[in-house]
DNA sequence: AGAATATGAGAACGATGTTCGCAATAGGAA
DNA sequence: TTCCTATTGCGAACATCGTTCTCATATTCT
């Protein structure tokens, strides 16, 4: 048959435009900023396509001739938030991996939505791609494998996620309830209460006493600096196994 | 007023049954445990409100007698398929750690609507605190505060999720697509291979070339295991310098 | 017995992602 | 230039979703 190639299912290998119809109105990546700050912005929930379309001044379904699915518009969305990530490595490995750890973790605190649009997401976008090749540049003249060092700079980025998908949690759970801030603490406060007063979970008990004469943000600031510290050094003892 | 005692918001704190009206035909557990075998057999997106009511045999609207939004019903979800957690330490820290480790592992492999539905979710259910309460347990002895304990463990735990989550991301993406699993490597392989000719990248391509080679699980087995043993690394510094 | 209150569920509402069909547009071929 | 064909933009419609309303029914307390 003639017209045998569809489109590629991959969003990063359809091509800008038609060889023959009209000059499209948009772009993708430029429609993937306007959907990210309504994200930033209003949270991931308040971007729906018909809500993406008045931003950008069409009409909804003209959105499907730029992503065939909404998903591939989320696909570009977490790329694009990603950023370039372009960074110039000083040569002490141990500040280098603090400072991306510290870069990831404030991408992801400057764009709550992304933990969850990440979940279940293999992105390979470009972003991705730079900031992957740039990463696996660090840590040779160690002796180790590319893939070795990839379970090491994963390692690392695992922990960030995780840390700060629980670092934020309570804000998005806060966001979704449709309670306010105040609100949703003191049924909080009121259930750990009954927990507390239950007499279980004495360990856990003293650790939310404690939380309460803390600051939040200090608090995770020092539980974050320690668990990275913890994978550095996990991290400058395998490198010394293997220099 | 006399009716000033509404509902609490926290779906733990609501008690089983009212004081008046007709025995529950149901249980929020075993209503959590339905919705958890759909999930697990059907995806995530397969669990609708209208899914579930139809496995237990009601009406669509009565499952709001049991929640107050489908919110609540996830977390229950999340909470059940946790599991109790129950495990004796046997002494050897960095053994239970592991066990622990691999265990939490295995239950996001066997859920894995889980990683999806954790993000953005701050779980405080029985299991949870159950889990919590005995893991804390375990690194005593060793001159460490019940936070830096804590710092520790979510560490680990904080890994074993992101982990998980890139390793099982590509099973979601196949399963949201729509494709099949044949037709979706397809594109993904004809991705790659334009990323290889494309010449950019030069480290990232010997990555996915040597991952051609080898076994997709006993390459993922291997990253968990190495990770794992890095931060055990990690803690066991930590633990030396502080006994 | 009667009052009070909780349960179960059908019908309906608003919002969502997506598809269909068609008019308008512009590049390639004659 | 002229016709053909591929491509864009979009209004209207569809199925599905979470959720609310309302009311008959069932149970317990006074």
């Amino acid at each position: 048959m003639a017209g045998d190639n569809v489109a590629p299912s991959v969003i990063w290998m359809r091509s800008a435009r038609g060889a023959r119809g009209p000059q499209p109105s948009h772009d993708r990546q430029g429609i993937a900023r306007v959907a990210i700050e309504i994200a930033d912005r209003e949270g991931i929930d308040a971007v729906s396509m018909r809500r993406i379309a008045t931003a950008i001044g069409s009409g909804t379904s003209s959105l499907y001739r730029y992503f065939a699915r909404k998903d591939d518009l989320l696909n570009l969305m977490v790329d694009g938030a990603l950023g370039s990530g372009d960074f110039s490595p000083s040569g002490d490995w141990r500040a280098d991996l603090g400072t991306i750890a510290a870069a990831t973790r404030e991408t992801f605190l400057a764009h709550r939505w992304m933990v969850t649009a990440l979940a279940g997401r293999p992105t390979l976008g470009p972003n991705r791609l730079k900031r992957l090749e740039s990463t696996l540049g660090l840590l040779e003249e160690h002796g180790l494998s590319a893939r070795e060092r990839l379970v090491l700079i994963d390692t690392l980025i695992s922990y960030v996620r995780g840390f700060v998908a629980s670092e934020i949690a309570d804000d998005i759970a806060i966001e979704a309830s449709g309670l306010s801030a105040e609100q949703w603490r003191a049924d909080q406060e009121a259930y750990i209460a009954s927990i507390v007063s239950s007499g279980a979970y004495p360990r856990t008990i003293g650790l939310f006493e404690e939380s309460r004469r803390l600051n939040g943000s200090t608090l995770q600031d020092q539980g974050f600096a320690a668990g990275l510290n913890l994978i550095l050094d996990g991290i400058a003892a395998k490198l010394s196994r293997a220099g």
